[in-house]
DNA sequence: CTGTTAGCGCTTTCAA
DNA sequence: TTGAAAGCGCTAACAG
């Protein structure tokens, strides 16, 4: 095997060198109008569309920022206007296939309106999630999205006073402040109800971190569901993990070495229901002829999973669009919030009828 | 069910109205001063390290900070000191399971420098992409890193005279630009050469988009294990795919129409694999038993699989860490460059020892 | 050690 | 219509 003689490889070492740099007259505007022998404010009138300017210059001045391929700075607008066209989103794992969706929304919404996203993460954790949005002050961005964490209400409500701010995942009346919501307690209550319809009575249910509201609500739906359907709610059969799939793997075995048994799992979420799944495989138990396995989100991947998992869908990607469009709202002072979308059952091939 | 009355729940519609906004005292450094009874450029400097500041005026100043809760304006700084302390970074989709590991890393390599990755997305699309480097232009990003995608090597080299670059996924020369690479084909040979140690020789190869260097790569390592242990490249056994899930489910289908036989197959990632996985569910082939299946990336999610899938471990998030870490030198013109970590194949459950 | 004075690149009155 | 001038909030010589 001669043709790799090393693991990796960098090119260009020499490129290190950029001494170069220093040379470059920078293109601005100043220059535009120069060349073009008009004024400074012409070219700054043309670029914002902010008065009349005569046929002539203004071809004139197209030409030149073409020839140029001048790009107005930014950051320089933003400092002259008090705006910096910029959206803070404060994010938990950037890397999460979650979050992620509802990031895309939020690109989604925000392309095309000069705002851009400025993503940071929180990592669960307020120390970072206060750094972050510390971050975020001190950029100046013009309004904020904050997807959950740890951030008290006061928190919130405080940093509301100086920027807009658009939270998910929690109710929180306050002025210059919106929260949207999707409903938790509703998508675990049909989750549970589809496993009632399908003739299962002992339904064990893994929730996520008590300190999280979205799992509570979710495990509000799960309780009530069972109470309507005069079924009692076993605490023996609800175990606590963290939304992680290794959590999923460790509720399995806590569940199964309970030995009270039951015929079917809820997960608070996708992630922990791929966990579960593993873990049942390992303990040999089949999904769904011995368990039916319920998640909740509907990540990318539930469709191939192994059988495609039965779960509900949150408007994860849509809420991330409406977020967004929210917080241009409150920073132009228009009115008319928008509703989220509703949760969705979606009936995949991990949950069945029960055998009598 | 009469306590859901909606679907959704808006709060506080009232706060929409932000007009108390306009009041407000911004808090500036010349405020601070002011207050401080110094100079802005002394707060300037204790802000900066910038140089000795008597003990008295400096605790003055830093309880003013304190009292106001300070914040300096990065934007501005960023104007006077022609450096905006961001990393624009283009990812192809910022939802992405595989490149949110990169920008894991990045975000880790930044932290406590000072400079924050500004993340924009291009989609796999030429157009996005060219946008989105403007936006990143436009503001005036200190250094830029591009994790693969569609811009052609000249528009790349053009881009790096005016901003360090730091790109992955090809190999390219030019001044002020690093290219950074994890050795693809070495991870394809791996994975062949694992599956020919089994006993297989009809090893089926499912490729990503044939412009993409990355899947290129792969291939040929495959091809090359083929080689050495003397077994012929059947193209039949080739499927053209596209990285993505439904790619793979697709490409199992042709390959099973086909008729030609096999006993593995390669994906060249992990969500082609995964689509893979589902396609023979379907047909009725059982992983490993009838059919061994390997991926590429090691996905945080192959763990989960079922069975968790055997691939070939990329350092993704180290690759972002170190084009972070490269990126700063660049801008800094420090030197030595780093070597990224080799590929790894990860041994799981969807390979197995053909019987004969 | 510290204050004064110019900008950074753009927008925005205010006159002309 | 258009230009001159002032200023956004901060930093960086340059004197003292």
């Amino acid at each position: 095997m001669i043709l790799f003689d090393g693991a990796f490889k960098i090119c260009n070492i020499s490129a290190m060198d950029n001494s170069h740099t220093s040379a470059e007259i920078p293109v601005t505007l100043e220059l535009i109008a120069r060349e073009a022998g008009v004024s400074p404010s012409t070219v700054s009138r043309i670029l914002n569309g902010t008065a009349r300017v005569s046929e002539l210059k203004r071809t004139a001045v197209e030409k030149t920022i073409e020839r140029y391929n001048f790009q107005p700075n930014v950051i320089a607008r933003g400092l002259a206007k008090g705006r910096t066209f910029s959206i803070g989103v404060l994010t938990q794992f950037i890397e999460s296939p979650f979050y992620g969706e509802a990031l895309r929304g939020i690109e989604d919404a925000l392309a095309g309106t000069g705002f851009a996203p400025l993503f940071v993460s929180g990592h669960w954790n307020l120390k970072d999630e206060v750094r972050s949005m510390g971050l975020l002050q001190a950029r100046r961005v013009d309004g904020v999205i904050v997807l959950t964490g740890k951030l008290s209400d006061e928190q919130l409500v405080q940093y509301a006073q100086r920027t807009p701010v658009v939270i998910t995942g929690r109710n929180l009346q306050a002025p210059n402040l919106v929260s949207l919501n999707v409903d938790d307690r509703l998508g675990g209550y049909k989750a549970t109800q589809h496993l009632i319809e399908f003739g299962h009575t002992r339904i064990a249910y893994i929730s996520g971190p008590v300190d999280h509201p979205d799992s509570m609500e979710r495990l509000r739906g799960y309780q009530q569901a069972l109470a309507e359907a005069n079924l009692a709610c076993d605490p023996e059969l609800i175990a606590q993990a963290d939304f992680h799939e290794s959590g999923g793997v460790l509720a399995i075995n806590q569940l199964v070495n309970s030995r009270r048994d039951f015929t079917a799992v809820l997960a608070a979420n996708d992630q922990m229901a791929y966990g579960a799944r593993l873990a049942l495989y390992r303990l040999n138990i089949r999904v769904p002829e011995d368990i039916s396995l319920v998640g909740f989100d509907d990540l990318p991947n539930s469709i191939y999973t192994m059988p495609p998992l039965t779960t509900i869908r949150q408007p994860i990607f849509e809420l991330g669009k409406i977020a967004a469009q929210t917080v241009l709202k409150l920073i132009t002072g228009e009115g008319t919030p928008q509703s989220t979308p509703p949760v969705e059952l979606m009936i995949r091939e991990s949950t069945r009828r029960i055998r009598r």
